[in-house]
DNA sequence: GTATATGCAAACCGTTTGCATGGCT
DNA sequence: AGCCATGCAAACGGTTTGCATATAC
């Protein structure tokens, strides 16, 4: 593992946001972590993607550990399940609520800038009920010639 | 299999509303569609579900056909398909465009009123991109003592 | 008669789990 | 030492598929 400067700010970065969650910064979590936000830009991955990568690198971490790493990411918050297609499960690293773009062709999920959705009126919710959280997905093709 | 007035009409019923997607009206599809729409009511299912109701009746339909009718269902228009949990698909018999409320703890999904929901400003689609359908769906959780 | 639909069982794929090993504190 | 995390392989659940049989037109 490389150890210049990057390295260890990313490093830290990495153990900080685990601390948020309250979990301790093992040393596959903070390679998933790395991947995930190492960077500092938002991210979507399924479980299958985050561990193609790591299989590229020597540095490997195991399916089970991944799809347990990502609930464990999930479950204290640092992460968000987003359900956009029945086959499989995308995971966000932006927790805030927002809404998303989903490209059907190519089953790529991006961030929807949230500022540009406005709702003004949402249903009225059943009795006893109350909203957990509310998901949009803008579901894209690709148009044709114009 | 019953020759009354009833079972007639709601035969030459799902009969037209099968032609209308241009499918043939076999044993399986007529008694599958009758579930459906038999009654008129918006319907909600899984392949589970539709599958558990039929075997608790004496015109038993296999668990692959159910699975193959609702495909069929769905990619002539009969059916939408609504993505709400990544484990299992629901088929939606109002093909129009309308919200759905989803009870988390209890995976059920019903209809939320469309006229009571107001997007008065949707994200930009990014550059040679369509929206194909725009998914909202309210989650729910039972309230506790208020 | 010919194309299409059905049923069964086996395959499939993403995900979860049991259990033995290994690592923090 | 004790608890928690990891890895493997096997189990799992919903869905699809191959193929032989049956049905609609």
């Amino acid at each position: 593992m490389a150890n210049n400067k990057n390295a260890n700010h990313n490093g830290q970065t990495v153990v900080k946001w685990l601390s948020q969650g309250g979990l301790r910064p093992t040393r596959q979590r903070v390679i998933l972590a790395e991947r995930l936000i190492g960077d500092g830009q938002n991210r979507h991955v399924t479980a299958e993607s985050l561990f193609a990568i790591s299989n590229k690198r020597s540095d490997k971490v195991s399916l089970a550990t991944v799809y347990n790493t990502l609930r464990a990411f999930c479950s204290v918050g640092l992460l968000r399940e987003i359900t956009v297609d029945g086959s499989k499960s995308y995971f966000d690293t932006n927790v805030s609520d927002h809404p998303h773009f989903y490209w059907e062709d190519s089953s790529d999920l991006v961030d929807a800038p949230a500022k540009e959705l406005r709702i003004t009126s949402l249903p009225q919710v059943p009795a006893g009920a109350e909203i957990s959280k509310v998901d949009v997905v803008i579901r894209l093709r690709r148009k044709l010639t114009e």
